[in-house]
DNA sequence: ACAACATAGGTGACAGATCAACTATTCCCA
DNA sequence: TGGGAATAGTTGATCTGTCACCTATGTTGT
């Protein structure tokens, strides 16, 4: 197995294109992302509390595994399991324990979580709109979920060869 | 001035498309950074430390203005100024004062600095390009470029009514 | 059946980021 | 020209995320 940062003469450096298209996208997510956590701000839920409530409510028991969660927003576990430790403590989720797994763990949202995630919902959504989807072509749209579908992909398939 | 989240009949949720694809971005960006730092790893730089390192070489004389930095990385600029600390601490920069701005201050690279980088980039580029680019047409990284153009120009335009 | 290994999750220490407050300068305009 | 507002930057408190490690349970091969 060779290394990737073995030299191998002159390396194939980006274009100014491909690193401004990589520049731009980090700054926009970076930006998006708190602006989208500004406008939550009112609602006492952060953005990564919306993004857990939302999680949990697309499930019809209003409940997720830890290790789901982990994979579906890109947490590490130990980040999944501090965060759902604070968002208890402030009534917002409750820890099951899971009856065919006894080393797993379930994430229940409650009714104040289910509460606080149907009032931020509609401005949260309007947010997402006015920032992002509404100043984009549907085929945009298109275009990034092809991009990230090819990246993520490629990145499962090579999770092991680091 | 009208609120944005000032409830007003049935909001207009997302699209599962619309929905997906955002999910998808995100995730895409939060594990593809992941995967930019651990390649690094080896290197002695986070990926912000090489973010800031090759900001700074941009510059023909390696120095940079905090303010300028903060808006080119999205970054707050206590989190510059924190940062920029650390890494004077570890010698990879240093802080001079600006002659022409009295309030100002410049980030500049020492030659420490510009060895670290100089023996991170082959390996950083190439996975990059591994990652992320080689695995794109050249149509979908400008697509990326329009997008995230679009987008910020929008979010710049709007900063004041938040 | 059981040893070896893998997986799920939690914990504490630490590193990194945010927020509010503060100082020092510069800008602006009356 | 002077006084209020704006801008540049830093700092300390606090919150959030990461890393290494730990326990408990599950899985597999012989």
């Amino acid at each position: 197995m060779n290394n990737v940062n073995e030299p191998s003469g002159e390396p194939r450096w980006l274009s100014e294109a491909e690193r401004e298209a990589w520049r731009a996208l980090s700054l926009m997510q970076l930006q998006l992302t708190a602006r989208l956590g500004q406008a939550l701000s009112g609602s006492g839920l952060s953005y990564q509390d919306y993004t857990v409530l939302a999680g949990l409510t697309d499930d019809p028991d209003g409940r997720m595994r830890v290790v789901e969660f982990s994979r579906q927003l890109g947490w590490e576990k130990s980040r999944v399991s501090h965060h759902v430790s604070r968002m208890i403590e402030r009534g917002l989720v409750i820890r099951a324990s899971c009856p065919t797994d006894k080393r797993g763990a379930f994430v229940v949202i409650t009714d104040e979580g289910r509460r606080a995630i149907e009032a931020a919902a509609p401005g949260h959504v309007a947010t997402v709109r006015k920032f992002f989807i509404d100043l984009l072509e549907e085929s945009q749209v298109q275009a990034i979920q092809e991009i990230a579908d090819t990246v993520l992909t490629n990145l499962k398939a090579t999770c092991d060869e680091r």
